[in-house]
Parts: structure tokens; C-alpha cells; sequence
DNA sequence: TAAAGCATATTATAATACAAAAGTAATAAT
DNA sequence: ATTATTACTTTTGTATTATAATATGCTTTA
């Protein structure tokens, strides 16, 4: 039976749990899934729910159905890693240390050239909303009430919109869930946080100062701490 | 009626219809979309295949829908832009100079990356596929008969793919879509096209001799002409 | 042997019915 | 008069049944 979360209705919940289930590898491309008849006695279920969610899951990129056929699983590469749900799903299936590795490698493009953008285009209220994030990240530093992860993803979440181009600001998910894997694997060192938060008012004044080339520098410095960290914590545990 | 398209069911065509209406804009975020009885008359079709369509879209981040309250149409940054079907709508109805800039930047971010990774990161067999989209470009510079857009869409693949990271590529539906919108603008000039195979041919070489940094810089260096060719064109448009 | 047709399994679409959710209006109680 | 309660209404959510379309394999036939 079908695990029952709050505020997902059946269909939803079905695709949360095939979607799960498909991106943990239980069903291959070469077995597929089994039939909409099977999927609606194994779920206990009507048939307008399962095919709901097989449509959602097609949506996704991660399955296909033809008739005759049945319902098969697509390739990997096909699967849409930008979906908030795929990304969640993805997550609870894999050793979350090698994810991290390739979410910095990616962040690593992203944010640095963001920075530049936002520099370059950001409108005053934009980099206001960044300074407010750096203002929130100050506070937390020392405040131990506050939430310093909080700040900090306001912070990044401000300069993708500050780019002023959609397709960065479309990757807020996946910086924020990026941000939430990172801090999994953080000691909570609230030592360094006050230069942390220096490190970021640092990359907003850039900003306010249109200077591109050093939002951009500032930006990827900061990221390339935390891959060294996590290349460091990789080694240490091989 | 829902135009008739070739490989696509019922549920797939009105999808299709209804993505691009909502994109648009001929669906606001205030006034919503029709009632599933509404679009059934609309269309003429039956719930059943409405709320398919309905639910791919939802599953999409176009649209969202509760009892009583009917669809609404998402704000949106809440749109996966990243959705192949997405994208493809968002090309029809905004004016393709500006997207391509935004095309432009993110390439800017990701592709320089991409092919730092691929020189750190690639396998031989990955380097061979680069190289083999080298030769295509060398023998299409001069052969009119062959494809040049082609050749480069490979070579470009074929570095997402040599960076070993999925989250990379992942975008190759997008880097696709943004070398179909730049073919579009720009004028078939096969003077520089032997010019162009070189500098693509450089990449590679940088990446089979393992120098990240000379790889990214050559990459940003390519896409940033064709950026300069743009906003050259932006300018003189205005 | 090859082509045509037939059987079969599975998805695709339709139609209908009822349940659940969420507003809205009317009613009753204080 | 105000508030709480109730009943009503609209729309999506789920279930059921039936039939069509599609693709695959098998069988028959020329």
C-alpha cells in the first residue's frame, strides 16, 4: 500500500511512490513496469488514478506507455533532474555524498556567472533583497535563534533572481536542495560563520558596485571552499 | 479544435495546445483556466483525456488545480523551463532575439564548465566522441552537402556528456534548443566555417591533453563570439 | 516463402456515477 | 447585531464499465 502524505491527493501519492521507486532502480528499462491492471490491484485503486499518475511520470521523462507495450521506463538520461520531485527522488536513492560532489560542480557554472549578471543587470531593489540576506546571515552568525541556513539560501536564491534571466532563477530548487544536501555534511562550526557572512556582504557589495569580474571571482571562491571540503571529507572516507 | 499532430494521443495534443495557450498568456494567473466540463466542450473530447492533459501540465508546474477553485495557471517562475515541451512553447511566443541572449548566458555558465570537467574527467571514449564531432565539422566546413548545425550539436553533446556529470548533461536539450534559435539568426556565412571547426578542434585538443583551464577558456572564448554577434544584432535592430 | 488476415493483450478514450473538498448563503443561537 | 452552525452548490477527485485503437505474434493462404 501506497504511503499516505499529507496534502498529496491519490494520484499524486501514487506517482510520488512509483517515482520513487523508478528512480531507486527497483524497475529497469528492460523489465518496465508492470500493467495498469497490475499497478491497480497492487495499489488497491481504480484504474483513473494509476493512469493519472503514469500520465505525471511521462511528464517527468521517466516513463512511456504504448499500447500492447505496456509501460516502460526511460533511459536515465532522459529523466527530468531540474523537476523538484525527480531531484527529491534522486536523493533518497543515492549515496548523497557523490550527488553533492556533481550539485558544487554545478553550482560551480551557475552561481559564479549569476553573480556577474546580476552585477551587470541586477535593479536596485534586487540587490537590496541580497543585502537583506546578508544582513539575516550576519545576524545568524551570532544570534544562535536565527537561522543561518535560512540567510544563506535567501542569499544565493537573491542573486539568481538578481541575474535578471529566468533559466538561472529557474534553478532556485535545485541550488536550494543543493544547500540542504550541503549542510547534512557540515559540522556545525559556528566559528567560521561570522567570516562566512563577511564572505557574502562581500559579493553583494560587488554587485551594488557593478563590478562583474569580482562578483564572479568572489562567488566561486566562496563554492570552491565547500568542494574542497567535501573532496576532503570524500578522501577521508575512502 | 486542437490541431491534429502527427505521433501525438489526444491527452499529448490538448496538452500541447493548452501549454502554449498558458504560456502565451492567453491564460492569466488571475483569471485561471475553463472548468475540466468547459474544456471538454471546448474541445469536444471527454474528461478522461481533459484531465490527463490537465495533470502532464500540473506535473509541468504550468498549472494547478483544486476543488471548487477550478485550474490556475502558476506564476511563472514556477514553470519548468527545463522541460523540453516547455522551452519549445516558450520559443513560440516570445521574440527570439531576446530568449537567445538569456540562451546565450546560461551557455556562457555552463558549457566553459562543462568542458573544464570533461578535461579533468572524460573517458577515452568520451574524448573519441568529441573528436569524431570535430572531424564532422571539418568535413561539413567544406562539403556543402553536410550538415555544419549537425556537426556542432554533436561536438557540444558530446561535451556534456565527457563531463561525467548528469546534471550537465541534462541541459542538452536545452543547448540544443539554443544552437536551433542561433541558426536562425545567423546569416550562413560558410566563409568562417573552417575558422569555426578549428577553434571547436582546439577544445578538443585541450580536453585530450588534459588542461582544464585552456578547455574552459577556449569555450567561454566561442560562445562568447556568437554573444557579441547578437547583441551586435540586438543594437542594430532597436 | 511471403503476404494477408486474425487473435490477443494493453493502452486510449468515452461515459456515467458518486465522493470529497471548499466556498456561499441561509439559518439559528447568543 | 453578531457569530456559529447548517445546508447547499460548484468543481475536482475517484471509481466503474464499456468500447476503440494499436501493436504484436500467430495462422492461414496464395
Amino acid at each position: 500500500m501506497v504511503r499516505i502524505i499529507e496534502n498529496l491527493n491519490l494520484s499524486e501519492q501514487v506517482t510520488n511512490d512509483l517515482g520513487r521507486a523508478i528512480v531507486a532502480g527497483e524497475y529497469s528499462c528492460e523489465s518496465g513496469l508492470p500493467t495498469e491492471a497490475q499497478l491497480c490491484e497492487e495499489y488497491g485503486i481504480s484504474r483513473t488514478a494509476v493512469r493519472e499518475a503514469v500520465k505525471m511520470l511521462a511528464a517527468k521523462g521517466l516513463i512511456s506507455s504504448r499500447p500492447r507495450q505496456g509501460i516502460s521506463v526511460e533511459q536515465p538520461s532522459n529523466w527530468n533532474l531540474y523537476d523538484t520531485s525527480v531531484l527529491s527522488w534522486l536523493l533518497d536513492s543515492s549515496p548523497s555524498l557523490h550527488v553533492l560532489k556533481e550539485f558544487l560542480q554545478m553550482r560551480l557554472a551557475i552561481e559564479p556567472q549569476a553573480a556577474a549578471l546580476a552585477a551587470e543587470f541586477a535593479r536596485d531593489e534586487d540587490i537590496d533583497q541580497i543585502e537583506k540576506a546578508v544582513e539575516a546571515m550576519r545576524t545568524a552568525a551570532t544570534d544562535p535563534s536565527a537561522s543561518m541556513h535560512d540567510a544563506d539560501l535567501a542569499f544565493h536564491t537573491s542573486v539568481l533572481f538578481a541575474s535578471r534571466n529566468r533559466f538561472f532563477f529557474q534553478l532556485r530548487d535545485f541550488i536550494r536542495t543543493a544547500l540542504n544536501v550541503s549542510i547534512q555534511h557540515t559540522t556545525p562550526a559556528k566559528a567560521n560563520d561570522v567570516a562566512v557572512a563577511e564572505d557574502h556582504a562581500k559579493i553583494c557589495l560587488a554587485i551594488r558596485n557593478r563590478q562583474p569580474e569580482r562578483a564572479k571571482n568572489l562567488m566561486t571562491h566562496l563554492i570552491d571552499e565547500a568542494m574542497s571540503f567535501i573532496e576532503a571529507e570524500i578522501k577521508r572516507r575512502s
